[in-house]
RNA sequence: GUGGCUAUAGUUUAGUGGUAAAACUCGGGUUUGUGGUACCUGCGUCGAGAGUUCGAUUCUCUCUAGCCACCCCA
């Protein structure tokens, strides 16, 4: 085949893929780089209960509230996004993971997961179904951003959302999830930030009030206020520039100025709030990043006592969303909460994590012969529930007991040669280091009578609580 | 995306312009069928690339990554 003729032919329309064919022929030459890439992380076994106890108790309460599961995809038209999230927000400007396909599609890796669940939404036609409806999901979103301690460019989300019902208690209802899943988790010092921005109406004629009010006193402003008053005005409120937040202190409030319905609504959400005890503080200063959301939002903060506030997650209302999308009109509240951040948080106050099961029992092997016995013996113990290490890798008998006694084990059952011959096998208390001889079809009894004299847990329990 | 700090075995840390140390971990062993000790032993292209130099892990530059602040957000 004439490869360079192909080339001349299509000109324009190969010439991308041929250069991209080239960057890929060019990597393969690069030595492999055993790093991995910029803000993603491995988790590591030894984080896996901490990551376990989160999808648990987000699991639990996704289901104890009603929400059923739903997984979309973690790649979608590039637009979908761009266009629902909003166009002058970081995520969508710079943050974006986006390419185009062999097959000539603009695609994203998803940036968060609203609106991939908002596109299953409609396309399935679920407004059909019994309101609200609530999807809870999970998974890994990606934003390409500068990474720090608790900003990855991967990272993961417990995501829930509810469609179909505007009444304000949905809004407590979901608070009120947001901080059970804070409080299951071990987690101190919650703080729960409210705000209502208004619905589409009144937080555009707010945004105009606070416009001309932050031009008036420009020349009070920092720098990057002057150039945050042209972005996102709402931002100036949050800046920490002792002058900016003196002009801040005397702005206009989205609180206050509400179209009546939205006034109401929030109102009402704090009477719900009230009734439920909940840390909250309203915060008029309170902003989403995403352009899709109205009246009411809401972040959870870990509040380490005057120092850093740390939002774990948040969420809010986006009731024009699914209209905007092509829907039917369907409003809708959210929530998402960043499970590395949770999960740092776990560590920093040392909650307690879920632990998984330890084995109490090791099977050690000696010569060929009780080798190759060991594997069904192996499988025979697990088929009866009992938990059982080996390390059939290892020759003698010295090492392998090194391993046992390191695990922590309380019985080592000893195979060898003799044992094979004679269908029996050794047990061995590795506190006592008293051992016996059973014949092989008590054993799997005997060993069960053993660990349960000898007290403790229950093995094999698969419904510890998650508390 | 902007600025600052950092980078030595799996981990935590020494150290030097001239063949890289310790502790812990891990693997193997101390006469071949018995474990927490002790002893022996193995494991590093000193983040990557280039430059200065007779010679660089050490100095310079670039890159990469991590952390911090900003920004933003989960």
């Amino acid at each position: 085949m004439p490869k360079a003729k192909k080339i001349v032919d299509k000109e324009k329309n190969v010439s991308k893929k041929v250069v991209k064919k080239i960057k890929i022929e060019k990597q393969k030459d690069e030595p492999l780089v055993l790093q991995n890439l910029r803000g993603m992380k491995d988790v590591l076994p030894q984080d896996q209960a901490y990551w376990e106890q989160a999808r648990r108790v987000a699991e639990r309460l996704a289901r104890d509230y009603g929400f059923s599961r739903i997984d979309v995809p973690l790649l979608e038209f590039s637009n979908l996004f761009t266009r629902n999230i909003g166009g002058g927000t970081d995520i969508v400007e710079k943050e974006m993971y986006s390419f185009v396909t062999r097959g000539g599609d603009k695609v994203s890796l998803r940036p968060e997961m609203t609106a991939g669940i908002c596109r299953s939404f409609i396309q399935h036609g679920m407004h059909t179904l019994s309101r609200p409806v609530k999807l809870f999901s999970i998974g890994p979103v990606y934003r390409y951003d500068r990474p720090q301690e608790g900003r990855y460019r991967e990272h993961y989300q417990a995501n829930f959302d509810a469609f179909g019902e505007d009444d304000p208690i949905l809004d407590a209802q979901m608070i009120q999830m947001a901080h059970r899943l804070t409080h299951c988790l071990g987690l101190k010092s919650i703080q729960i930030q409210v705000n209502s921005i208004g619905c589409g109406v009144c937080k555009k004629d707010y945004n105009n009030l606070l416009v001309s009010y932050l031009e008036s006193k420009k020349t009070k402003l920092c720098q990057d206020c002057k150039r945050r008053l042209e972005i996102n005005p709402l931002r100036v409120l949050d800046c920490k520039e002792d002058k900016c937040s003196q002009v801040a202190a005397t702005a206009p409030q989205a609180v206050d100025h509400l179209c009546e319905d939205c006034r109401v609504h929030f109102k009402t959400l704090l009477e719900y709030l009230d009734e439920l005890d909940l840390p909250y503080t309203i915060n008029p200063r309170l902003v989403r990043g995403l352009d899709y959301y109205t009246k009411t939002v809401f972040e959870i903060w870990s509040g380490s006592e005057e120092g850093k506030k740390y939002s774990l997650g948040g969420g809010g209302r986006y009731d024009k969303l699914v209209k905007i999308m092509g829907g039917e009109d369907t409003p809708a509240i959210g929530f998402a909460v960043g499970l590395e951040r949770v999960i740092a948080e776990m560590k920093r106050v040392q909650a307690k994590s879920y632990k998984p099961m330890k084995p109490r029992v090791f099977l050690a092997q000696l010569g060929g012969l009780a080798k190759k016995k060991s594997l069904r013996l192996f499988s025979e113990l697990e088929k009866n529930g009992i938990l059982t290490a080996e390390s059939f890798g290892r020759g003698s008998l010295k090492s392998q007991l090194k391993i046992a006694n390191r695990l922590g084990v309380e019985l080592t059952l000893i195979l060898g040669q003799k044992e094979t011959l004679d269908g029996t096998v050794i047990i061995k208390n590795m506190t006592t280091g008293v051992q016996e001889t059973v014949s092989m079809e008590k054993l799997v009894d005997i060993i069960k009578k053993k660990l349960k004299t000898d007290n403790v847990i229950v093995y094999h329990n698969h419904e510890e609580s998650l508390i």
